[in-house]
RNA sequence: GGCCCCAUGGUCAAGUGGCCUAAGACACCGCCCUUUCACGGCGGUAACUCGGGUUCGAAUCCCGAUGGGGUCACCA
């Protein structure tokens, strides 16, 4: 039993801001990992429930070309989803550098230290030999274990060795007995025994430290006092854990978040489709949507409540309500959750959001002039209700931004053909025509009494001046959009329409626009 | 295969021995609202993996089986 892994321990570093510290270490792929960014979040809301520090550390002792960038692409969609971190790059900090490859000659210190104890030794065995034993291990039924031999080399073998020319690595003498015990805050007691193990490396022939010695270096210099990571790691902690007491250190407390996988139950990888955060921003995801569905991938409130702030969620995640049970992510549910933050946040902050949706497919310009951004918020006010991505705008909106927008045939079909579709829509014209102002009530107004003096039924002039005015069957209602686009363009598209129907056609195609659309995300959600 | 973790509806989940003839949300179906599509409202279909225990009583505790996942590198 470890007492010091338990979760009241005391700060190991007064000196230190935060009486919790705890971290997000990824390594730098190129983009953040939908269940990166859960991680990050557990431990970015864990810290804030309890007055701690957040530190971001880049694991990138493998990834040397193109750390920069992968780094600046993660720490950038961090920042979007409103993740800032207390240390780490950019920011910097007391306890830095916050990247391992700029930490090597602590880790060729520690791995000193650890020699000089006598805690470790090197080993000269060459990765072909260790690669033929393990296979001769699996052949005869055997753990493919590292069996030890170099524990026992003198100086002179070293010597020799050396003069062969191979490059030794560092392995940790673990324990051959006993066992190792994690108290994990989500898990319970977890018991691991020592034998399972072999001396792993520490170090490795070119200098550099492996995952395991690198990540309790790391953690005990940056002084962590929790370890909160995906499931896949409670496998490693043992190995941590002996190496904590090989040091002689303190171990921090650990908790182990339930992994997210894909919906066929397997690890989330690309052949699912959408796994990037960046990938759901393009799609038109809100930061918040997605922080606030990932939140619930495993973590729940004592309330019933579905959508919390970010805010709320500081105040109310703890660790004690996380569940055990991986889950599997639904983009349905994400969707819907998107859907209601898109109709429920500042109408002003939507905008900003949906402008470079709408620049990208070329409807509006970059940047545009307040005259446009308030043509486009007020389309958005009566809009909002009926998108649940920002990436179906450029579509949902072309209309209000071009003639030269394509008609449903199915809306066509049904609402301009009967012969007098025309006549009515002439009809119609010259009623808006006359009208003194051309504002919601006034539009309304006119058609309400047209139908009535008409005898018709109200869909037999609104359906038809829809299609007409829109080329389509759905969108907001009929007089928002005549107001928003208003007299002169309104009256044109009627005529239009008019004189198209008595050519009987031909109707334009749909424009193609260029919308992001994410591999598997779209595909998912038209049911 | 060894070791470890997990197991409530299609999905996320509440539930910590009696309040469970098991919440809520998404999705799905129906109805209502309505100029369309949405939004919203109302209602519905749908679950405690199986087998043993413990107990007066088990979704809840224990054991086993089954299933799923993770991990076993000089990757992180």
């Amino acid at each position: 039993m470890d007492e010091r892994s338990k979760a009241d321990r005391t700060d190991p570093r007064p000196d230190l801001p935060g009486a919790v510290r705890v971290r997000f270490a990824p390594s730098p792929t190129g983009y953040l990992h939908i269940g990166g960014a859960r991680t990050a979040l557990f431990n970015w809301l864990f810290a804030a429930r309890n007055g701690g520090r957040f530190i971001l550390r880049i694991e990138d002792t493998d990834f040397s070309r193109k750390v920069e960038d992968s780094t600046r692409q993660i720490t950038s969609t961090m920042r979007w989803l409103g993740l800032q971190w207390d240390e780490g790059p950019a920011t910097g900090g007391p306890v830095g550098p916050y990247f391992q490859s700029e930490r090597l000659d602590l880790y060729r210190r520690a791995a000193d230290e650890l020699k000089a104890k006598g805690a470790a030794y090197e080993c000269y065995c060459t990765p072909e030999e260790l690669t033929q034993r393990r296979e001769e291990a699996r052949r005869l039924g055997q753990a493919p274990r590292y069996d030890g031999r170099c524990r026992r080399l003198t100086d002179d073998d070293r010597r020799r060795l050396a003069a062969e020319g191979r490059r030794p690595v560092l392995r940790l003498k673990t324990p051959t007995e006993g066992q190792t015990v994690v108290e994990d805050l989500i898990r319970g007691t977890v018991v691991f025994d020592n034998t399972i193990l072999d001396d792993f490396v520490l170090m490795k022939s070119d200098g550099g430290p492996t995952y395991n010695f690198a990540c309790v270096v790391d953690d005990h210099g940056m002084r962590m006092t929790h370890v909160i990571r995906a499931d896949e790691h409670l496998s490693n902690t043992p190995k941590q854990i002996i190496i904590y007491r090989a040091f002689g250190w303190d171990v921090p407390a650990f908790a182990h978040v339930p992994m997210i996988l894909a919906p066929d139950r397997s690890k989330l990888s690309k052949r699912h489709g959408a796994t990037s955060v960046e990938e759901f921003q393009e799609a038109g995801y809100l930061p918040e949507a997605i922080v606030n569905y990932l939140v619930f991938l495993g973590w729940s409130p004592e309330g019933g409540e579905e959508v919390l702030s970010a805010d709320e969620l500081r105040r109310r995640f703890s660790l004690d309500r996380v569940s055990k049970n991986a889950a599997i992510y639904d983009i349905n549910k994400l969707t819907w959750m998107n859907g209601h933050y898109i109709r429920t946040i500042d109408l002003d902050r939507l905008t900003d959001l949906a402008l470079p949706f709408l620049a990208r497919a070329g409807l509006v310009g970059d940047p545009v002039d307040p005259a446009t951004r308030g043509f486009i918020k007020a389309i958005l006010a009566a809009l909002r209700d009926r998108v649940k991505t920002l990436g179906e705008l450029p579509d949902a909106t072309v209309y209000f931004f071009r003639d030269d927008y394509g008609f449903d045939p199915k809306g066509v079909q049904k609402h301009l053909t009967s012969p007098d579709a025309a006549g009515l829509l002439d009809t119609a014209r010259a009623e808006l025509a006359g009208l003194a102002r051309f504002d919601l009530e006034s539009c309304e107004a006119a058609y309400r009494g047209l139908i009535e003096r008409l005898g018709i039924k109200g869909g037999a002039l609104i359906h038809p001046t829809r299609v007409a005015i829109t080329g389509r069957t759905n969108g907001p209602g009929l007089f928002d959009v005549m107001t928003l686009l208003g007299r002169e363009r309104t009256l044109g598209r009627m005529e239009r329409a008019a004189a198209v129907i008595r050519a009987g056609g031909p109707w334009p195609e749909p424009v193609a626009l260029e919308t992001p659309v994410v591999p598997g995300v779209d595909a998912s959600r038209r049911v």
